[in-house]
Order: C-alpha cells, then structure tokens, then sequence
DNA sequence: TGTGATGTTGAATG
DNA sequence: GCATTCAACATCAC
C-alpha cells in the first residue's frame, strides 16, 4: 500500500529494525525482485555490510551502508518489509531476506513482485538516470508552479508523475481533488493559479498529516474521501454520488455534481 | 471464471 | 528532447 506516507512509515520500521546491525547473509529466494544484479552478486555486495542510514524521496527508500553504497527497497505495488526471528515465520511472498549477526531477519514481501531492488554504488547518478523529481514533501510551493506551469495532461496524471513531483500516488491524488472540489481529468492549465497553488498547499497537507499518523490509518480524519474511495454509488449528503473512472490510466473516484470539469 | 489492484517502465505517438 | 498515453509486468482476492 505504498505511497509517500505508507514508504515514510516502512523507512521508520525500516531504521529500527536494520540500523547498526551487522548482515551475515542474504538469501535471495527470487533473483527477478533484484533489477541489476543477479541474486547471488547483490547477496555478496551486501554480506557483512551495515546500514548507518536511510533516505526517502517520494515513494523509493534508500538504505545506505557503512561504505556508502545504497540498496533501493521500492515497493510496488505490493511490498512490505518484516522483522521476525524465526525461519518460519517468514511472510508467505518473501524475495529476499537480509539475515543479520543476531540471527535476526528482515525480510522484503511482494506478493505482486512490483517492487524493485537495486544495488547502488552511485544515489545521485541513480537519481538523476531515472529524473526522480523532488520529494512532494520537499517541494516548494515556487517550484510547483514552474513545474506545473503549461502542462495539459490532467491534474491527477500531473500529481502522478514522479518525474515532476515524487510521492503522490493513486488514492491521496484522489484525495487532494476530493477536498479541494476539483474534477481529477481537469486539464492541470485549466486551473486557475490560485487553484494550482490550492492543490500544492492540499496536496502537502494531506500527505503531512498521513505521514505523521501512519501506520495507524484510524488516526485520519472522518471527512477524509479515504473511507469512501470505491463506495461508488454512495450519496455524499449536499455534495453528489461517488463514481468510478478511468484518469491517467488508473481507477479513479470522484464525486459527480461536486468535482465537475470546466466547460 | 473473470476482473481489477495504493506502481513503474519502455515503446509509441504527438 | 519533451509531454503524454498505454500495455506489460505477476499474483491474489473477491
């Protein structure tokens, strides 16, 4: 369930479990999960490696080892990271499992095997190779407008591309048209400037807040379209009906009579 | 049984 | 070169 906020989280759960603790081995159960290197060479890279940090920028978590290299941990669709002691407690979809000193594990679990792992000896270059764009959460509200300033594919498909923005992705795109009453198809030149800035400002409010409240999903607010995303047909009381479509390619929920296009 | 799923990529098009 | 769209990736749950 990864985006920005979800990602935020496993970087949190990610530091407590791995910081300072020597790898004794890595066990690749599936070296297609691994994307630049096959199973054993990535196993050998990060054999007797520590992780002394982690950096997140939108939706890809970096670890980064005791020699600067950095492993990629990006979750795809499906991914999720688990701390367990017992071999047998392994999750049902584990990839790859870093094993450390203390007999410890955490392992990568993808029942989709979306998510992406790479072994990188160079962040930046990495970066830059793939035009990550800036952390949502980093981004100015000045840079925002350059970035957003004559693009015409719809707002959502704008707030989706992480090689403008990095971080937001299907459902908190959603959201961000939800409370701002804006249509998700609605060109991203056809807003008004105080509009564009409203989705900026929206935008970094809602994945703030869900960062700081994740994991705990009860901790976000009752009037948040969370809770209605995929009710399709529900009655939103002095607004419309939930309805499905198709925006940017992804299954997107807005409510009719509330969020229209402009003419 | 068929359908679709909180993401990214690479090819194709403009 | 850039902006944009879209099929493909692999598996599971409803």
């Amino acid at each position: 369930m990864p985006e920005l906020p979800e990602v935020n989280a496993y970087k949190v759960y990610f530091n407590e479990a791995a910081f300072n603790q020597k790898i004794e081995r890595v066990i690749v159960h599936d070296d297609k999960i691994i994307r630049n290197m096959d199973g054993n060479t990535f196993a050998e890279a990060c054999k007797n490696r520590t992780f002394v940090g982690s950096y997140r920028r939108g939706k890809y978590l970096f670890g980064e080892f005791d020699n600067g290299d950095h492993v990629l941990l990006h979750f795809g669709m499906t991914g999720d990271i688990k701390y367990y002691s017992a071999p047998e407690d392994k999750p049902k979809h584990e990839r790859f499992v870093f094993v450390f000193e203390n007999g410890m594990r955490l392992g990568f679990d993808d029942p989709r095997k979306f998510g992406r792992i790479l072994y990188l000896t160079d962040l930046q270059a990495y970066i830059k190779e793939i035009k990550l764009g800036e952390d949502a959460l980093v981004l100015s509200e000045d840079a925002f407008m350059r970035l957003i300033k004559g693009k015409k594919a719809s707002i959502k498909g704008f707030l989706l591309n992480q090689k403008f923005l990095a971080g937001v992705g299907n459902l908190y795109a959603d959201e961000t048209c939800y409370q701002l009453q804006i249509h998700p198809a609605t060109p991203s030149n056809q807003l008004t400037e105080e509009q564009q800035r409203a989705v900026f400002r929206k935008m970094q409010e809602i994945m703030g807040f869900a960062a700081e409240q994740l994991p705990n999903y009860k901790g976000y607010p009752p009037n948040w379209f969370w809770n209605l995303w995929r009710e399709v047909g529900k009655e939103i009381e002095g607004k419309g009906t939930v309805v499905s479509c198709k925006v940017a390619g992804r299954t997107t929920m807005f409510v009719e009579g509330w969020q229209v296009l402009p003419t």
